[in-house]
DNA sequence: GCGATCAGCGGCACG
DNA sequence: CGTGCCGTTGATCGC
């Protein structure tokens, strides 16, 4: 166990020095803000980041059972516990961490850098269609990417040959109902904004059962994207095929 | 800086009692799953707890840049660097990081419990209405709650004084485009069953300007849902009033 | 700052 | 197991 001013010396140097802290002790947990919540006694884990993110872990499960993130965190020495508090203002939020004791505490100098290279994000698939429009379908033209909308913002228009507007839907994974019913909204904003019919193609590796259901009755269309990771740095990712559902039936 | 066999045999250890694990060193991790990534070269916290989750964190933001939920993980020397894996089938995927050196490895013995009481949550809400859906409009009377539908499930259904059927949909915090058309999603379904005419009420806090302009165009009706939370552990949340938007122009 | 949307969403509850 | 959906969603990007 470690005496709790010497715990709390340690944590005000940490957070001046802005160094990644590690709390482990008997506490309780006390959240007000966007929602309430009582956490009993008992052994955790305290994570505290340099740019006043903090989290509450117990042994289980990725996420922290409570957390704040961008916040002043201090602490102070209350009736024989340490009491850490990161409150913050709009929204107006309070988390209060009472230690009974401390057994142990880390501090790691840490760089605060965000180096992390990640692909086949729905950025990535889009770009690579943007490419080649003909891979959705043939003749298909690019009008306007991400264009922008009173209702949302679209994630391709294009042109189809016979000069249709069409309103193009990505998803990295299988679609679902919100899926559908985002593409529905765009399209229909388009048919308004142009004052003609327009399609709309959903375009996912997968959709259920019930929101394909949906797509057909809504008159939208699907088309299975099908792409590869690599792990090659060089190449985002691989767009492998497509194949229109419909396309089946021959 | 701790011999790499060392760390070796104490996460080993730490694994197979279930401990939490902090491993802070120089590393550089890869995935490949639903996505790739590449983390290059860096000093990290590792967090692997009881239960097989691991985190990588960085010093900045609460969530980790990369992470692995419920995975047996298992840890080799390969080189000259201490190697550990996360790997997982179905979907498959694959984490690794590789340490070229530990500075320090730390193993606390956590129960894995799960004590969080958390109130304030749209569930806390939907029993508070349902207890009287008066407070919404007079003369609501209860049908089904949570009704499963084809496209969804409707949070609560109820008829109104003349027989109408109303779905009723709940935000915790601020409508957007999402609540509306699920909402509108919903309306639709139950029209489609009962095959007349419903209503539909979207309960919140407040409601996005351009999403509010949808709801108007779909004909549903929003309803301001004003709730206080109280840190009482007794009472899990109070409903202060409900403000229909259309009564502020008398 | 707010708005809109993605996320390797995670996690949960229900069928 | 899949399906649907909430979340103190968080985080990012654009305006």
């Amino acid at each position: 166990m470690i005496e709790l001013d010497n715990a709390k010396d340690e944590i005000e140097k940490g957070i001046i020095n802005q160094d990644m802290l590690i709390l482990v002790g008997n506490c309780f947990v006390d959240y007000l803000g966007r929602a309430t919540s009582k956490l009993p006694k008992g052994k955790r884990l305290v994570l505290i980041k340099g740019d006043g993110s903090i989290a509450i872990h117990q042994n289980r499960l990725v996420k922290p059972t409570n957390y704040r993130v961008n916040t002043r965190i201090g602490c102070e020495l209350v009736d024989g516990t340490l009491v850490v508090k990161a409150n913050k203002q709009k929204p107006a939020e309070k988390l209060t961490i009472t230690f009974q004791n401390i057994q142990d505490i880390k501090r790691y100098e840490i760089e605060a850098t965000n180096e992390l290279r990640l692909s086949g994000s729905e950025r990535d698939l889009n770009e690579l269609l943007m490419q080649d429009l003909s891979m959705i379908e043939a003749g298909l033209k690019p009008v306007n990417q991400q264009q922008q909308f009173r209702k949302g913002i679209a994630d391709i228009i294009a042109e189809d040959k016979d000069g249709n507007f069409v309103v193009i839907e990505l998803k990295r994974r299988q679609a679902d109902f919100a899926s559908v019913t985002q593409l529905h909204r765009y399209m229909k904003e388009v048919e308004n904004m142009k004052g003609k019919k327009a399609r709309g193609i959903l375009l996912a590796p997968d959709i259920r059962k019930n929101a394909r259901e949906l797509l057909e009755q809504l008159g939208l269309e699907f088309s299975k994207l099908d792409f590869e990771l690599t792990p090659n740095e060089k190449e985002k990712a691989k767009i492998k095929g497509l194949e229109h559902k419909q396309q089946k039936l021959f």
